[in-house]
RNA sequence: GGGCAGUUGGCGCAGGGGUAGCGCACUACUUUGACAUAGUAGGGGUCACAGGUUCAAAUCCUGUACUGCCCACCA
């Protein structure tokens, strides 16, 4: 073995190897024959094409790496499902910004020139992001990669619409919607962060019809919107405005006379205890509006500025400005009577950070109630289930009260409705896959397609049956659905997981997987969030160049645990380029042992211990082969790789190749120095097999050089029976 | 406002009713035929705080403080 030299070098061989193994087919189950009955299959969570991967992303794919690759080992149809996903508004924003710097809109493109340009984006971003997923070592199957935007992947979105469709779950209607105004877009929810921002509550006296010089007071974190204003509302209980309730207030400025109502839901302790309502800006005015039948009169346009519904001074301002206006004119006039300090929680658009508008407008959503009582059950029934468990939690509350899903958007980078109005009669509507040849409302005309596309979830969320060719009943999602792990962010358990579980069960009628194993967080050192817009991100890729793929991947499996979130550092990567070169160097003393002997060990017979040491080295052999399948099957791949640390380097080098130098030495016969030898090379051969799903390369580099009968490579060999 | 985590040597973390552990960093010695990205020996912690349960608490319970995350339409 004097050609292993005494360092270990990981660049010149890990892509190498990889490509043999590619080669070889090892990643496609079936072009390797199965050692037992079981199917381990497994989907990548789909990486957006916005840009490159992350920590977050290296860290679930050493684990699931890990994962798939001891399935294959111990003989199972193991596949690995890779690709990645359009990412809808978060690619469109991310462009948008890239033309802003050259002073470009999408709308000086226009559609087609600027779909033409995120193709090209998700051409090269999507081609950085397989080959660092294949830098990563991951042995997914490539020739099974899909993207959400692929012909048959679209066909798959558009029959579950059609099929919700079908189901009476669809339906258009004007809503209250978050309206990113920079986006042009209605986003939902859960793409909404609320950022804490100092603020004020103005207090503005509304004068009380036919009677001078009464008021009553509303609080309001929001004057403009008063310009919409259809209504205020008191809590009947609250003596305060008991004698109110039926009179009309009148809106400053405007001179509009709105009704004075009652309702529940007014917490008399806030404010003043009485509340402007504003239907068309405000999701809970909307539906005290929609009780209550009160007018909507919307005063804030798309681009959130003040449209013409408002008096003409206030018509184009910004809402921001709008605000301000307001407010000095109602002091000119004497009807501010109070400003307070407030903390607001400002929503802000999560793609790009934009104020967001509520504003009412014509969407299409899909009814939650039945959907999501399917996932409610799966999850009760013991279906699906959660590691840590306490992240069921997350789930079943955001289940228990869904709102209904609005799956359009007023994007242009995505798959597009297969709705079709009629031309002739533009409130109507039809929906067929198809471009149809006659318009099946009228007859005559030529129906135009909607424009608005998917929310980008509303596709993600089938990636567990379309990467397997769903609708079609294929001999794939035979075989391999349902998957058996989902390992993803605990940030996307609603977002993502919660419905993919219920598209799993009203398509296939069986939830998509039956593990859901949320990762620890990647955080910098600090515990602060790692971001490229705030310089903390930190480039897998790097680390792989610097360390290579094994040594990453082991720093960051070592800091993995099951309940923190992890705070990176970068020592670890240290300890892992160490543990690699102490691996090694273990394995250049071993097979020097037996130089010039080939293919004379066999793994199959147990090396008999002599000494006290040969027994200790082989029972905690045993023991750690035991504990690590155990970690494995708990999903604890941090347990893992720390404990098999420790064996290796404590156990194995510190302790027994010392006791086998002495041993060899003070051997009496050719027999004893064999025997010894027998043991450091079945301990060896054994402990690369064990560390293999967590260090692929080095592993699979010496196991080449190991003196055994009838070996395979590494990523096909047995898992170890001890 | 509700919920969930975390708080252990300088740093990052594991452990978990009964002499406090790991990696990195630190100190001393060692280039001996696997490895100086190493070996041997060592220094360093009243395990956030306050109560309680127990023969025994870092570990279980209650509360407090700080940090972080998630959920929520409080105008």
């Amino acid at each position: 073995m004097k050609t292993l030299s005494s360092r270990y070098d990981p660049n010149g061989s890990e892509s190498k190897i990889y490509q043999n193994w590619e080669k070889k087919g090892y990643f496609n189950p079936d072009k390797i024959k199965a050692r037992s009955k079981k199917i381990f299959s497994m989907v990548l969570p789909p990486p957006n094409v916005t840009g490159t991967l992350h920590m977050g992303h290296a860290l679930n794919i050493t684990i699931q790496d890990a994962l798939v690759r001891y399935h294959r080992m111990k003989g199972d149809a193991a596949i690995w499902i890779p690709g990645s996903d359009h990412a809808g508004i978060g690619l469109q924003s991310t462009l948008e910004k890239k033309l802003k710097k050259d002073g470009i809109s999408r709308f000086d493109l226009g559609r087609d020139k600027f779909l033409q340009k995120a193709w090209e984006w998700k051409k090269l971003y999507g081609d950085i992001i397989l080959n660092q997923i294949r830098a990563m070592g991951a042995s997914c199957d490539w020739s099974r990669k899909k993207f959400t935007m692929d012909e048959d992947y679209v066909n798959a979105v558009e029959t579950a619409f059609i099929h919700y469709h079908k189901q009476g779950w669809v339906y258009r209607g004007q809503r209250v919607v978050n309206w990113c105004p920079r986006c042009g877009t209605s986003i939902s929810d859960l793409e909404t962060d609320y950022v804490a921002e100092d603020s004020k509550l103005w207090h503005l006296k509304y004068p009380i019809q036919d009677e001078p010089g009464r008021y009553v007071v509303v609080a309001t974190t929001r004057p403009e919107t008063m310009l919409g204003d259809t209504a205020v509302a008191v809590n009947p209980k609250d003596g305060r405005y008991k004698n109110l309730i039926g009179r009309n207030a009148i809106l400053p400025i405007l001179e509009r006379a709105v009704p004075i109502i009652a309702d529940d839901s007014i917490d008399i302790g806030f404010g003043t205890g009485a509340v402007k309502i504003t239907p068309a800006h405000d999701l809970n005015d909307w539906q005290i509006g929609q009780k209550h039948k009160l007018p909507l009169i919307s005063v804030i346009d798309e681009r959130g500025k003040i449209n013409d519904n408002a008096p003409e001074v206030y018509r184009g301002m910004k809402a921001i400005e709008a605000r301000q206006k307001i407010v000095d004119d109602l002091e000119k006039i004497g009807l501010v009577a109070k400003i307070e300090d407030y903390e607001h929680q400002a929503p802000k658009c999560s793609r790009c950070s934009a104020a967001i508008q509520l504003i009412p407008s014509m969407q299409w959503f899909v009814k939650m109630d039945e959907l999501a009582k399917k996932a409610l059950q799966a999850g009760k029934a013991g279906k699906v289930k959660f590691h840590p468990k306490r992240w069921e939690q997350v789930y079943y509350a955001w289940l228990k009260e869904p709102r209904d899903w609005c799956v359009s958007r007023q994007l242009w980078w995505g798959q597009r409705l297969p709705v079709w109005f009629c031309q002739n009669d533009p409130e109507r509507y039809f929906i067929a896959v198809e471009e149809p040849k006659k318009c099946e409302i009228c007859g005559k005309c030529q129906p135009q397609r909607s424009a608005d596309v998917f929310d980008t979830w509303f596709s993600s969320v089938l990636w567990p049956l379309a990467v397997f060719g769903w609708p079609k009943i294929t001999k794939d999602l035979k075989k391999f659905y349902p998957t058996a792990v989902l390992t993803t962010g605990r940030d996307i358990i609603n977002l993502w997981v919660a419905r993919m579980v219920f598209s799993g069960m009203e398509f296939m009628g069986k939830a998509p997987f039956a593990q859901v194993v949320i990762n620890a967080m990647v955080l910098t050192k600090d515990g602060k969030r790692m971001s490229k817009s705030l310089g903390t991100g930190i480039d897998p890729m790097m680390l792989i160049e610097k360390y290579g793929t094994d040594a990453t991947r082991f720093g960051l499996a070592w800091q993995v645990s099951e309940s923190q979130d992890l705070h990176f550092n970068e020592d670890n990567m240290i300890a892992g380029q160490k543990f690699c070169n102490k691996i090694w160097n273990a394995a250049r003393f071993v097979l020097n042992q037996s130089e010039g002997e080939k293919n004379i060990y066999s793994l199959v017979a147990k090396p008999k211990p002599i000494t006290v040491s040969d027994k200790k080295i082989l029972a905690a052999l045993a023991k750690i082969a035991k504990s690590t399948e155990k970690n494995i099957n708990k999903y604890a791949i941090g347990a893992a790789i720390r404990d098999l640390y420790d064996f290796f380097w404590h156990e194995f080098c510190d302790a027994y190749i010392e006791a086998a130098k002495n041993q060899i030495r003070a051997a009496k016969n050719k027999t004893q120095v064999q025997n010894t030898q027998k043991i450091l090379i079945y301990v060896l051969a054994n402990s690369l097999k064990l560390l293999h799903p967590f260090m692929p390369f080095i592993t699979e580099e010496l196991w080449q050089s190991m003196p055994l009968k009838n070996k395979k490579d590494l990523i096909v060999e047995s898992w170890p029976k001890l």
